[in-house]
DNA sequence: GATGAATGAGACTTCATTCAT
DNA sequence: TATGAATGAAGTCTCATTCAT
């Protein structure tokens, strides 16, 4: 393997660090994940954590803020391409992405709980929050512009009944063998259902 | 007043601390919540605590057990008094109570959460789930039977999606303003309609 | 030896640890004087030293109000007891007792020094230098006027004086074998013959 | 400006660092001020201070040296230049550029508890002292030849107890808001007249 | 010589739990 | 039963020091 430049050791401890964050963060939750536990976990010392990240709260806030960001970035990835041959092709793809990793899931609900808890979290997950609602709000819309369709409600609705059955999926996953992704499915089609007797 | 026995004086310190360990764990999450915190915020000691319930954690499965037999009892209340005149009513009396308390709302993700940690909470709570996903599953069958309506799903899908919009929603809701049973109202609206058009 | 009550057992860890730290706070300095060695040097756990007094800063803080208090008492007595014939050998003996513990004179000058640092500790040591200043200058009014003497410059210089001799005498010692009160009984025996020209 | 040889350039970071430690000892004390503080505070980095100094009692030590010498080289300058018309005159500007510094004050008294603290330090500052000490009695004793007076007592005495007013003054200054000098003046003061009286 | 990422010991503090009263 | 002093493990974070670049 070639010698890491100073610079590239520095950015690969910092992503070793956040995953082995996210993963410690979605099996124990905020408080139950220890720095520690963190830090060795991704093969470093405690003080090479600190290093990289000023405090607990702060790896957790630059994880939030990647994660969020990469959901951004998948809607807008998928708002590019749009259109009606491939549009229910990608859909799947991406529910399956988003359902598929167990611990994501878990993390992504963690996150939310811990934001609300924190002021100094609240904060920054705010921000993160809205960004992803509004890409998704752009979504939609454009979705039922293609298919010549009329929303039975208003597009802030079904994003946050989508968000809602996101999050809550990963919460109930686990009891259930169910595939997670099965209620997003069915609002999915009652949504197209309900939409398509309006429709032009 | 009357003198309490000392049975009746047991329950309710009980209850007090049950009440207290409710808001804690609500407010600040199981891990963040202490034991001293619940037994003072709750007028006693920690030696009144640990006379009551044996460990943290047996706190915390009384404090599920008692709500999801709460949850159970509501729900069998309903089916008791489904006709068709009164539905939506007692649905909506129902839903305003579930989302209504906003610490209820973020105690039930807590607990779910929680429980997926702990190999010895989970037994336990899995019980529990199980139970009031079957009788949410006997009270959809019923209300769709009253209403003459055929279910657009599986009936079993149709109560996981309730249960993950309610969970979902009690993580989103603070963010945004809008009342957290939009996203409900909204699953159910689109599930008559697409129910109605297949009935009878 | 008898059973100690809760309340005596309670006052009794107290003042171990008050002790204690003295110690360590005179030997190692208050930054260099660890928790664990406080608590361990008393016999108690770190957890018993935390039930005793909220942080590192409020055992100082309390330490300082001992010390203080009791120097203050020393001058009080004095005061009291003040008479032409007893009142060099009165003295004598609190100069011996304030320059016969080592340890003491450099914890009162740490103590001087810390407070100056923490905003938090500066505060509550003002009022107490303040009360002990006042003190020392009534009890040096009452000898001049005992001795029939008028004081060679205003005694609030004279009480500055004084301490500074006090504590910078501590901070001396060590080096030089001398008896650390020889500053002292110079001073006054200067302090005495600079009166006496202008006496009556 | 003209290059600066490696030489001169290292010699410049080693005052730079030492001026900088001279600051974050009298604000923060020994264990209070960090390496790191020290170097940044100075422009440099952690590596530049450890190829300037060994460790961080290195630095105090060195900073020991430097400020030592320098009031010893102070009291040699007043030496030289004593006579009778300019004594006082000298001795008040000696006196002002001691006290007029809170920091080095502070900084003084630091190194003093410091110093008896640490065995690997106390040796090197044992000498430190001593040298000062005797240069203050050589000045003590000249002043008294040229004033023609006796001296009221052992001149080793005298200057131990100037040492512990310019400590002590230290300490104390901060609290009351009178200049540190005050106590070194009175005891002057009365040092002349309680000699005058036994002159020649 | 200078840099700063990383180490690892150790600091302060919290907290579930025990047990003598 | 209830109390709360005490324990001891564990947690977050700091910092003197090392070493590859």
């Amino acid at each position: 393997m070639a010698r890491l430049s100073r610079e590239e050791s520095r950015v690969r401890t910092r992503e070793m660090l956040l995953a082995s964050a996210a993963r410690a963060f979605a099996r124990a939750g905020y408080s139950g994940a220890s720095v520690d536990d963190i830090a060795e976990d991704a093969g470093f010392s405690k003080g090479a954590f600190y290093s990289n990240f000023a405090s607990k709260e702060a790896i957790f806030l630059a994880l939030l803020e990647v994660r969020k960001q990469s959901e951004i970035m998948a809607v807008r990835a998928m708002i590019a391409e749009v259109d009606s041959d491939k549009l229910m092709e990608t859909l799947t793809t991406w529910l399956d992405a988003l359902h598929g990793d167990r611990d994501f899931a878990l993390l992504a609900a963690e996150l939310e709980l811990q934001a609300r808890r924190s002021e100094s979290l609240a904060a920054g997950y705010e921000a993160l929050q809205k960004r992803f609602s509004d890409e998704l709000v752009a979504f939609i819309a454009v979705v039922f512009e293609r298919l010549e369709l009329t929303p039975p409600a208003p597009i802030k609705d079904i994003a946050d009944t989508f968000i809602a059955i996101s999050n809550g999926s990963a919460l109930a996953a686990g009891h259930q063998n169910q595939h997670a992704g099965r209620s997003m499915r069915l609002f999915l089609d009652m949504l197209i259902k309900a939409s398509a007797t309006r429709a032009r």
